[in-house]
DNA sequence: ATAGCCATGTAACCAGTTACATGATTGA
DNA sequence: TCAATCATGTAACTGGTTACATGGCTAT
């Protein structure tokens, strides 16, 4: 298990609440590990049980009050020993693949709809992770040197989207080369708001 | 949930037992979808339940005996429908990436050693697929359209240890120009068995 | 009115892993 | 002697999702 161990990073970053993570599972450290709030507030109180770490409760009026966390000594030692030990490399279960292996000639049409919802929610996030990176080549260079890990990570992501898109429209080139007439998908260009019903 | 549906699109192609299934879950739509054998006994009992398969029992003596799953009519009933109804992108849990973005430089040198063994163990992976593809290629022009499909899950493969091994190369090369003399792995040469210990 | 943000959590359930159990046959 | 192949399964557990619960504040 390493739900605690992506805690355990996001804490040593920086100390915050349990919400607060849940937030962060959002964005960066999210595209490669996903966690809700419920699984995050359970780990949290056995990190806690574990002395791996520590919260200040700030009172607030009108909400629930708030527990900062903070890694501890113990935390910190937990999380070297794991970075020492090798993981294995994650388990993919992807439910499309499982469509395109089993689906028959007759289902092409109904892929090639699905691969195009696929090429439109990626090609965004290629945008978006574009947009990362050039905000990280906008640092100095003392910046960029200190966040070359992170860095790496969202090159990952770069290059996971950018394969997935390739395969994608491979995939539907090849479906669609069914008798289908291949009326081609409008380019990339994001943020056409549709009015609410 | 669709370890069901795999398993559905398996036994459409060709009717099993849970033992044979697990088999094949090692391999070809094993690379995107995995299952152990306790999962897959169960899986085909609430199956089983649903109607959406049957099985002839082998008598075996000295072995238990078969029991030889095939799809029914509702079963590709439900196939059909599952086929028509988007599934969400896979979510990635991936322990490595938590490892790159939350270590810090001094741990370089031990995330490097890391990254060798997956470099290693991909490139291994990516010969093995060169191979599948080769294989298919070899096939006659009807053959190959007749599992066009599948071939597609293989190009997905292909894509993605080759985008991969991209990354973890990339990432070896940053890290390693840390002080670390940068001592190149060896070239895909695979098969070097070493001794038992 | 309705939804979203902040902030916490519990409970029920579904999905997947690890360990245990049986037992003959074949090959290193 | 040890491991692998064939063939089935149960039990305990861990990991993750969905639904439910509270409750004020702000924006549409």
């Amino acid at each position: 298990m390493s739900l605690k161990h992506a805690i355990l990073v996001m804490l040593e970053n920086e100390p915050g609440t349990g919400y607060d993570l849940a937030q962060r599972f959002k964005s960066g450290i999210g595209h490669f590990w996903n966690a809700k709030h419920q699984q995050i507030y359970l780990e949290l109180k056995k990190l806690h049980d574990d002395k791996w770490v520590e919260f200040e409760v700030e009172a607030q009026s009108e909400k629930p009050d708030k527990k900062v966390y903070h890694i501890t000594r113990a935390g910190q030692k937990a999380l070297k020993e794991w970075l020492r030990k090798p993981v294995k490399p994650p388990r993919v279960n992807d439910a499309l693949l499982v469509k395109v292996f089993g689906g028959q000639p007759s289902d092409a049409p109904m892929l090639v709809a699905e691969l195009d919802e696929h090429i439109t929610r990626y090609r965004a996030r290629l945008a978006e992770y574009g947009q990362m990176e050039q905000s990280y080549f906008g640092q100095d260079e003392v910046t960029r040197r200190r966040y070359r890990l992170p860095y790496l990570t969202l090159r990952r992501g770069i290059r996971y989207v950018r394969g997935t898109l390739e395969w994608l429209e491979e995939a539907r080139a090849l479906l669609a080369d069914n008798g289908i007439p291949s009326q081609p998908l409008l380019a990339a260009r994001s943020h056409s708001k549709r009015g609410k019903g």
